[in-house]
DNA sequence: TATGAATGAGGGTTCATTCAT
DNA sequence: AATGAATGAACCCTCATTCAT
């Protein structure tokens, strides 16, 4: 008899997300182009043709990966952004590193696309337009302050952080994010 | 009649630097990956083969490229650093970005090396190491200066200025720069 | 409840109708190797996989689908032929173009197969057997007229009716396959 | 030293009529899908590759293939028909047969062409519209005859040459053609 | 020194076929 | 009997590299 409808869903999605967790990892630590469907397969211990169950082609796993990584980061920024506390501008920072510390990967994988040619980077659209919206926020928490150049100093906050990202993802063993990330809040309070 | 041994050389070394300029150019822009040996042949003029007679590898040419603009940075720095004025933290951020401006397409290079796995990322080795170095010289002038935390003055700072750095070699035309660097020195004063 | 073994048999023999029909279509219109396993299935209705329930391989069930297509060619042509009226050679001629009106996506596909690798081109053997009979037959039939030479004779009424019925293969909607019917009817009388 | 640009131009002009010419063996013998890259260029004996260097990809292979060939059989067609001799439709007889034994590969290549799926087949158009005007002129033929359907004579006798040309290039070695072509001559005289 | 035609390993992708259910 | 997720061989194609000139 075959599969019910249910259970071939649930495989599908097994398979699908599968796939996905290792093409992630891979895409992050490798590159996209250092990455061959063959390795993503292997790493997910499926058949390389599997992959075209679930995707058109290697740039739309890439594509799907992002969309759903993207999802979950806005998700988590949400949550951390939304906690406690009255002060904007510590909660954003702490948010931004809540985030970063829980999408380790993706956030690799940010910066792997960052440094592609346009036909990738524009797979990053998304990112920049979602940053590019903290950037605003930064400003305007700003201008709330009352600074007098709330623009530079959005810039220059929205830099830090994601240059301490940045190097935080390059070594996250014996990067010091806690004592910068309570340094960075001290600072801004 | 044959060339003379100077001539012969003359002719190798202006045919090599010709070659290296282009490569940058275009791994700056299109990424390593994305840049092909024709490419550079093509955009230097010259045939795909001779690339073979300076370097033996794809890879070796980068890592002379590499070699070559890191030394340039190195002494662009150096000249920057050495520039007038009591203060040494200003006068390292100035540095810094007047690098920044001078060598942007090594710059670029570097970001996305940083974005490659391991065999490619090695050869940002030399760069990380003088980086480093920088960190550390900042991490003396904030001991010097009586921070509590020079060490983790160090990081932000040098964070801050990477994050400048990524952002502007993003988007040069429209990053204000400019503004930022007067803003950071006149904090850091 | 399980199904009697009489209804099995009577879905067994739908099913594999069904998919024959379906099989014959495509690959008339599309040729063999542009008609993919699933598109047969998904025109069928059914599951890739059963297909093969019912044949060992994509090839043999051309080879079945060849067979059971050519038994009802060989029927209808039979009928044709049998047609009362005096003439052989026009007679002849009505049924082959009758057969051809009927059966037109298996002529379709013989001559797609025609134009095969020897692998599929031989599973035209039976249908090479068959039409050369016809030739035989025709080859009598202007003997028996007396014909000087009536091998040549019959290889040209031969070629003939070939060239006719692959014209009107190929754009049935414009040929004037009843006019020149009714000429060669009439020409051969 | 460097190859002069006329030894390159030789050499390309070798490599390309070399893979043309195994190309249309192969294509016209085994069908264009069972034809792979790799057969062509194991026939002329060069590396996968190669071919590339030529042509975009396979399938331009094949229609430049089909221009150069087509260009070939115009010529042979127009020297055949300039032949000496007053009647027209025993000129053309001759001239079609003609070309058929000079090009029989390309014959064919072109009837396999017309049992592919539109995409390939569209390639095929040039040779349809060239017959057609061959079909057209024997309509002219006709007319100037003075038959009352010069029509449907020029469909017969196309569809009749369509025929023989067809069955001749399945089987040359034992097909009849030179005394079909007299008998044809004679008839149509 | 310099050229560019030629090579072939390895990439992404398709699809006939298998098999657990 | 029937399903469709999974497999993997083989395809077309790219491009770093070689080599005869």
């Amino acid at each position: 008899m075959p599969r019910t409808e249910q259970q071939n869903q649930a495989l599908r999605e097994e398979s699908r997300v599968n796939i996905l967790r290792h093409a992630l990892t891979l895409f992050a630590h490798h590159g996209y182009e250092h990455t061959t469907v063959r390795m993503i397969a292997q790493a997910a211990g499926v058949a390389q043709g599997l992959m075209y169950n679930y995707f058109d082609s290697k740039e739309q796993l890439l594509r799907a990966l992002f969309e759903q990584s993207m999802a979950d980061v806005r998700a988590s920024f949400a949550v951390a952004e939304a906690a406690e506390g009255p002060a904007q501008v510590e909660r954003l920072i702490a948010a931004a590193f809540a985030v970063l510390r829980r999408n380790l990967d993706f956030w690799r994988l940010s910066y792997v696309l960052r440094a592609q040619p346009a036909a990738l980077a524009s797979i990053g659209a998304e990112l920049s337009g979602w940053t590019a919206a903290i950037r605003q926020t930064l400003e305007g928490y700003f201008r709330a302050r009352g600074s007098a150049t709330p623009q530079i100093e959005a810039d220059i906050l929205f830099a830090l952080i994601d240059g301490v990202s940045q190097h935080y993802a390059l070594d996250p063993a014996h990067y010091p994010l806690d004592a910068i990330e309570a340094a960075l809040i001290a600072r801004y309070r």
